[in-house]
DNA sequence: ACATCCAAGGTTGCATACAATATTGAAGAT
DNA sequence: ATCTTCAATATTGTATGCAACCTTGGATGT
């Protein structure tokens, strides 16, 4: 038995790998900006390695879009326009509800253990939201959890791999801010029917419910303008 | 204005991008088989370049799929198994009607000619496949490019960058040499199909022909159990 | 015969030097 | 003043040498 799943090389730490996961970090978390440039020989001398290694985790970055590279000028990171946005959210559209209608067929025991458990946290914790300052940060945290396990219980890693990249990139800075608690406890309820869906055996509920969870989000950052107002 | 498109960046010939799309190509028409690995110098020595663009254009190809890497170890191309077929055919269920979907509503005048072009090339081709023998691999290319063009045309670069990546891998080898007449004739009128919805104005119905069109290919290569034999 | 250990060879990982290309800013022309 | 030219500088692209690591096969012991 030799056959190693691709993301299992990472159980070996290079220092390529150790700069790509670094400079992925640090654009989620904004120490890198939009449209900035990441000189190869910055970054080397910051991490103490050379520049070949960074220049491979550049390219890396490069692939799974969170850089653009230019030849001869160098890599920045990517700006984030609206028809991004748009792009981003009608491929998550069609694939987290496919990850929610192959995970409700075939999630183990332990798994729908861990998705109860989170959903409970974040209920809790929502109920919370007006007297505890660090409630939003722990939702969204757990939230991200939630959505993880889920889409890891589809036993599509292609499906899993796109979803990390794809739509991580759109995560950045968007937490739950601007829910209110209306909006928060619908959100909680979609985690919950997500899970009694699943029990429930019918996999076309969970992948509808989880169209709505997302459409319900979209329609929060980008308000319709034809709804009543009075 | 500065904002250059990622895949503009490709007009600039490297050496690195030079190694990528020979090593690409390679994969595809099977000069490097499954599982075989790519020693850097060979590969190096064979395209005289150095190491170094080889290195590079190796960690590209396994960010896109084509390759494994395993650290000190080496990168080989990855083996194709069932679960990888039904991995991603599970997803291009999804992508190419959501592509159609969106293709539809916003395709312009000039791609559309084009595309009925090439449905009557392939039209004319399917009834001479049984006195020209070259008949099939003419469908096949135009096939692709029907589909390319199609996908271009949904205005999603993200979407187009994953059925290029994702999608054209399981690709390799595979044409129309096992399709009858019947099926062809059916896989054509498919085509014109989605013409004919997409200028009736109905996104729904082109993307539910095209979900036909994968379905029925797909039950082809992998014939149901079921199926009345007598 | 079988397992273990170890050394030699091969391959990748990283650092450094140099080449090619792009950017920038100042000098000169209009 | 504005534009063009061009050389200096910065940055990326490539080659090469060495270090770290893995694989392999034979020697050794049981």
């Amino acid at each position: 038995m030799d056959a190693i799943p691709t993301n299992a090389s990472r159980v070996v730490q290079t220092a390529t790998t150790r700069v790509h996961d670094v400079i992925k970090q640090r654009i989620l978390n904004g120490h890198y900006q939009a449209n900035e440039y990441l000189r190869e020989t910055s970054v080397a001398s910051e991490l103490n390695v050379s520049r070949t290694p960074v220049r491979e985790a550049l390219r890396e970055l490069v692939s799974e879009g969170w850089l653009e590279a230019i030849p001869h000028r160098g890599s920045r990171v990517v700006a984030w326009t609206a028809k991004d946005a748009r792009e981003v959210f009608e491929l998550r559209l069609v694939l987290e509800p496919l990850a929610v209608r192959l995970a409700s067929t075939q999630i183990s025991k332990s798994c729908f253990k861990s998705l109860e458990n989170l959903a409970s946290q974040m209920e809790t914790l929502t109920e919370q939201v007006d007297t505890n300052a660090e409630s939003r940060n722990r939702i969204a945290s757990l939230n991200h959890e939630f959505h993880r396990i889920l889409i890891l219980a589809s036993n599509n890693q292609r499906l899993a791999n796109l979803l990390e990249n794809v739509v991580r990139t759109s995560i950045i800075h968007r937490n739950f801010g601007n829910y209110d608690l209306a909006n928060l406890r619908r959100s909680m309820r979609h985690h919950r029917e997500i899970l009694e869906a699943i029990t429930a055996g019918s996999p076309e509920w969970a992948e509808n419910v989880m169209r709505a969870h997302l459409l319900a989000a979209q329609a929060l950052h980008v308000p319709h303008p034809n709804m009543p107002s009075g």
